[in-house]
DNA sequence: ACAAATATTTAGATTTGTCTAAAATATAAT
DNA sequence: ATTATATTTTAGACAAATCTAAATATTTGT
């Protein structure tokens, strides 16, 4: 497979979300950053080589060897993630576009070795989890610190309010994206909770747990 | 540049023997395993861009921005090939395909980030310079063990003798492709040298040491 | 149900990198 | 100095991936 090939399954797969939906082609081109005209030439060269189920007008999917292609992209793009946050003192917001790359390299023993030198990691710095060699998976979701129940280990993601003085308040108190949080306690009676973060811990209001987006695998 | 571009300018640099000799059609078209009508098409718009000059007829070389091109190139293969041995334990023999692709990958802070995680190499696992990233490095020459003074250190790169027996020998006392070899002293009498590789301090012959390659860099 | 709007595909062109076969140039041999 | 051989370039073609403009199909609104 190539590159390009490579990139259109990988967008078909993380828009079909996982569950293998049949997509359009308008939506793959908006996500590919091309034209539809493009996507539909290339749809069907992927169909021919039986990675998608493509019928004219009405969308496409992976098939099942598709579904393989993709999750081994997936878990290559994250390992190779973890590596530059982990190894190269990358940040959180930089990896991308570096990972975009590295997920092409062909290499078996490549991918298998970085498997090892990482540890055997499950999640991603984004928090989203890295597929096993063979294709398997726990599922990520985004919730708000305060939906989630105490013992909760996850991955902080974003925020739902924006403003300057919530935003100081986190700069303040040391919490930024890509910090791994974990809920130890939770007051029933205001709905507070004890967090610990980055080693240390911490005691934030219902107020702000409801702002905080958390990402998850159970 | 593209992929493409790439591996040509660094097979003129590696034909141009470093110190940008001219190189052939026909020499150029061997190395890259293709047909010399396709090194007439990319020498022309290597030449276009600045990259190589190019006489027809008469043959290519770099430009002074292409040789910058191509050291950079070198010295990201060569620090992959050190990651790839030292991090994620290939074996000297594996590394070159890899780091063939690895090479390409375009993010400056990931070559910086990578030399530091390395401890800032200065030879692969081949025993090859790695270019500094302005382009500096020192030139690697190769010599049989018995005629490098006292004190010098090198890679093992090779055998003069490839006979059953002398591989035996050298399975036999640890001795392998890619090993470190350090020359401690020369015995004056029979010419015999006592080494140091792996750690381990060994005594060998004038005629076993006429037979090793060594690959040092002054 | 039918026109209007939207989505998708087709037709034809372009760029990149490659190829084969033929022409042009350079080098070697007599 | 001519001829023969080897090297290099040109001409024309092709596959991959993309684009624009036009044609076709689907969906939406009334
Ligand atoms: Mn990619
Ligand atoms: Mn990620
Ligand atoms: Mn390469
Ligand atoms: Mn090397």
């Amino acid at each position: 497979m190539t590159l390009s090939e490579e990139d259109y399954v990988k967008v078909i797969y993380h828009l079909g979300k996982g569950d293998n939906a049949t997509v359009s082609t308008n939506a793959v081109a908006r996500q590919m950053q091309t034209k539809p005209s493009s996507v539909t030439d290339m749809v069907k060269k992927l169909s021919e080589k039986g990675v998608v189920n493509y019928r004219p007008y009405k969308g496409v999917s992976l098939t099942e060897y598709g579904k393989k292609v993709a999750l081994s992209l997936v878990r290559k793009h994250r390992l190779w993630e973890v590596f530059l946050v982990d190894k190269l003192d990358f940040s959180w917001d930089e990896v991308h576009e570096v990972a975009e790359q590295l997920e092409h390299i062909k290499s078996e023993k490549l991918v298998d070795q970085l498997d090892k030198h990482l540890g055997y990691p499950t999640i991603d710095p984004h928090g989203d989890p890295i597929p096993s060699k063979n294709g398997e998976f726990k599922r990520a979701i985004k919730k708000t610190l305060n939906e989630v129940p105490v013992g909760t280990n996850g991955i902080c993601v974003g925020v739902k309010d924006s403003s300057a003085p919530f935003l100081k308040f986190l700069d303040k108190n040391n919490i930024a994206l890509g910090d791994t949080i974990l809920v130890i306690d939770k007051e029933e009676f205001d709905g507070s909770l004890h967090i610990q973060i980055k080693g240390n811990d911490l005691h934030i209001s219902d107020q702000i747990a409801t702002n905080l987006y958390l990402k998850i695998t159970e």
